[in-house]
DNA sequence: CAGGATCCGGATTGATACTG
DNA sequence: CAGTATCAATCCGGATCCTG
């Protein structure tokens, strides 16, 4: 009966993560929302503070994310055009997830320093 | 010098995340792990349990999780041979992370059951 | 500035068959 | 049972050029 209920959640768990891994998929999708969390932003301050993502992988994983209102994007009538792209409520809302991964990110990388002990 | 602050911690939580990202990297070992903060299992009981993984991307997956001592491979010396995983104090670490995944994937789930609203 | 279109090589993944 | 080998399909991501 313990054994069920175990084995029950386990399966659960894998399918939600699934979820959650697919919504996240992509190399650069975690790090856009988590630059989102600290401040609205460009597009070109995106491409400038994800260091390595290319313009093409930038708009298209910003369009997955849109598509899953995980952001925002505005589009400014300024000269020439500005886009900018904002974490919705329902974004913010994995903004503890990401704090929660880099936090054990940071303890990893000095793990890593230490020899990886 | 507060937007200095954001800034500076912003590239360190990027940094960090693209670590755990890359740790954590491949469609299936989140849920490999998850798996095995259940219980330890043998390969044919994470074939069944983390379902659509392939024979080949499991031992794969695997594998790479060993190498990062994320989990621990023993050989049984049972007629036919078996293989028990198990996951290490280290990996074990990484059980807060993967529930807040996993809540947050059940939240979604229950979001797009109710259209995505 | 923001991003679409195209091309292309390399990495990932799946299916299937095979081994100790 | 626990993998490995091989082939084929697909996806990923970069480079470059083009548009409004």
């Amino acid at each position: 009966m313990e054994e069920e209920k175990s084995r029950e959640s386990c399966c659960q768990t894998i399918l939600a993560i699934h979820d959650v891994m697919d919504l996240l998929s992509g190399k650069w999708k975690v790090s856009i929302i988590a630059c989102l969390c600290f401040n609205k932003m460009r597009y070109s301050d995106l491409l400038r503070e994800v260091r390595g993502i290319s313009g093409k992988m930038l708009s298209r994983e910003l369009k997955e994310l849109e598509a899953n209102q995980l952001i925002t994007r505005t589009v400014l009538s300024t000269q020439p055009v500005t886009v900018e792209y904002q974490i919705t409520p329902y974004g913010a809302t994995l903004e503890q997830l990401i704090g929660t991964m880099a936090d054990w990110g940071l303890k990893h990388r000095k793990r890593i320093k230490n020899g990886g002990i």
